[in-house]
DNA sequence: TATGAATGAGCCTTCATTCAT
DNA sequence: CATGAATGAAGGCTCATTCAT
């Protein structure tokens, strides 16, 4: 898929990284169209032929640069699916919470998600928004069946909704993590990620009526 | 504010009907800054001065057409407060219905304001975005108040965060509502609006664990 | 030459010089090119349509006003040709009098005026710099012939360039009143009308050489 | 100030060349506004951009092709401080002289500068005529102050009023001289620039009346 | 291999003029 | 007769991409 030619990869890791970095923040700043290449490499300060020769097109620096991303996306899942703790709702807390530990480390990657999830012209959407649901629905379908086999949820919860539900949520949950300006004009008592990670387990566990003095 | 030229207002029903059509689903196809004025006149088949006559720009456009249509997204939420029955979740599945409705009835509309939520450089982001907010928080403050009076909910319930459950979940479903390629890589059993609206505020009665037979 | 249509003639006084009024500002202002139609009409809150019924086009609305300011323009001079009083010199500094109060009576006509003389694509510009140009040295030259024969001026002085160094020096004279941003860069002691006019009729008396005590 | 792409400084000198001939051209013809890059650039046969690239706008190109020329504009007056011979008139011919020869050699230049003299939305006019008026006026100064240390003028000669006389004439004198069509309606005996300034200089010298035989 | 100048299609916007009402 | 909506050529400018050096 991603393939860069070799002269980008002979790079020195320093440039190499620098140049990568610099994409990247171009396209969360942007989004794809708008994002420039002109600027990209200014700001590197090296020749717009140079960006070329390496990645063939704009499309083919975004392709390499998100499909890296798209990998790093999925660690934090198969970290929790192999060394999960306690019941499901315990490990759902820890999906947010992992899931808010990636948006912290590569914001700008998931702005970048941001942008693509709903921009039906951004190019590779496609491919990689289905990677990334697939890899999401796998990990919570098997969460959910666990959770069945260990009696943490009903035997007839439906799954596919299940998997709506959780993933719509944890998905929202984010985007709110990432985007402040998306508050929801209420100043929350409390509005750390593991408030709200705590927050919106809880309300998996038993509903907004059954919940804990909140 | 949103202002157009009385030639506009002046224009035959239908013509303003399919001018406003026409650039509505430009913006949603491409966003803001992608979308082309240009192709707008040509698929119009009017000059391209006379959009300019109309609006004053393309930002004057978008302003009008946006502006317009972010009014009529009070207006479910108007009805459910004034005219909603049974108890909070009884409300809050006829919230979703209606957001729902108001999605089939403007999709367009609703994928604008999906690109314009994580596009920062959307113009009048803002402005809209705060609009949108404020009327939605107050409307689920109001019934979150409601539903303790009536006893539905515990009075120990922290309404911020319910808003931002109550809030997220709705936009969330919302989104993959509209965009039928974030659905989540399991094809669900129903798809319906109602039935994913009925599932939701199940979430929201009893939690995961408590869902009656899914 | 200029006709407009009956049309405009028949307009109530008032509107008639307001129209002609805002376009000669207009044109004073940008120029015949850069000036613009819609200013003219949104200022008088007329329509568009009208103007061009009166004029035909920008061309005709231009012929119009500034051909009647010529008129205007001349009349200064015929004055002085038929009531001036004292020897050649006395005359002249009435010339410059009597040009300076024209520049204050119709600032917008001479700023036009300058313009239009080094455009060479103003329109009607040979023809109204010519009309103008004539007036002048017919009136220059016959001053110069009656000064020769009352003795004022040398019988040998060569009509042609006096009547060149006159009415140069009248005209940057006026381009520095009329413009005060041609200002020299140096303060000058005196700064009114009446005083530069008769430094400059010292000049032409005696030379700088001469000039008693500036 | 003034500083293009080393893209443009790097072009082979007879393009280079060729481009601002032709811009500049376009300007002299048009003035700022009403010059059309898309003229310029067809008659060069390059491409837009690279215009663009070159001096990243209409006026960034404006800048410095007047810029450069301003420079130009001010050698003449300092080889005559520096160089000139004979008294005070004697000096001043020369300065008519010396003028007239630049504006033979950058005609177009001139132009420019008479457009922009009074056209008040030139962009950069205040900078441009500011330094062209002060360095006119800092050596006019100084000629009358050495004229009057020897004697040429007398000691009592208002400075400011005698620069404002030779600025003055100077200006109209090269105005005429560039422009013929302002030429007075009299055939002049003679009209080389020669005679045009030993005429002005017996003008300062004499005044009209003792101006000798013409 | 790295460079960066050249390209030209496309962008948004303005404006004199026309003409049906 | 006045109106003002419609027109569309032309304007300045941007930008991904190519290619000779």
């Amino acid at each position: 898929m991603t393939k860069p030619a070799k002269t980008f990869e002979n790079l020195p890791d320093e440039k190499r990284e620098r140049v990568l970095a610099e994409a990247t923040r171009e396209f969360a700043d942007h989004g794809f169209h708008q994002a420039s290449v002109n600027r990209i490499v200014n700001r590197l300060g090296i020749a717009k032929g140079s960006l070329f020769k390496y990645f063939g097109n704009k499309e083919g620096l975004f392709e390499y640069l998100f499909g890296h991303a798209v990998a790093e996306f999925k660690k934090p899942l198969k970290a929790i699916r192999d060394n999960g703790t306690g019941d499901f709702f315990d490990r759902i807390e820890q999906t947010f919470l992992a899931s808010g530990a990636f948006v912290d480390a590569h914001p700008n990657i998931y702005r970048i998600y941001l942008k693509m999830l709903f921009n039906e012209r951004f190019p590779l959407r496609e491919r990689f928004l289905g990677e990334i649901r697939k890899a999401h629905a796998k990990f919570l379908r098997q969460l959910i069946e666990d959770g069945k086999k260990r009696g943490d949820l009903p035997a007839g919860l439906d799954a596919a909704d299940a998997v709506f539900i959780l993933h719509s949520t944890m998905d929202r949950f984010l985007q709110g993590y990432a985007v402040p300006s998306l508050d929801h004009g209420v100043e929350p008592t409390e509005n750390t990620l593991h408030d709200k990670a705590r927050a919106m387990t809880d309300l998996f566990r038993h509903g907004l009526g059954g919940s804990r003095e909140g």
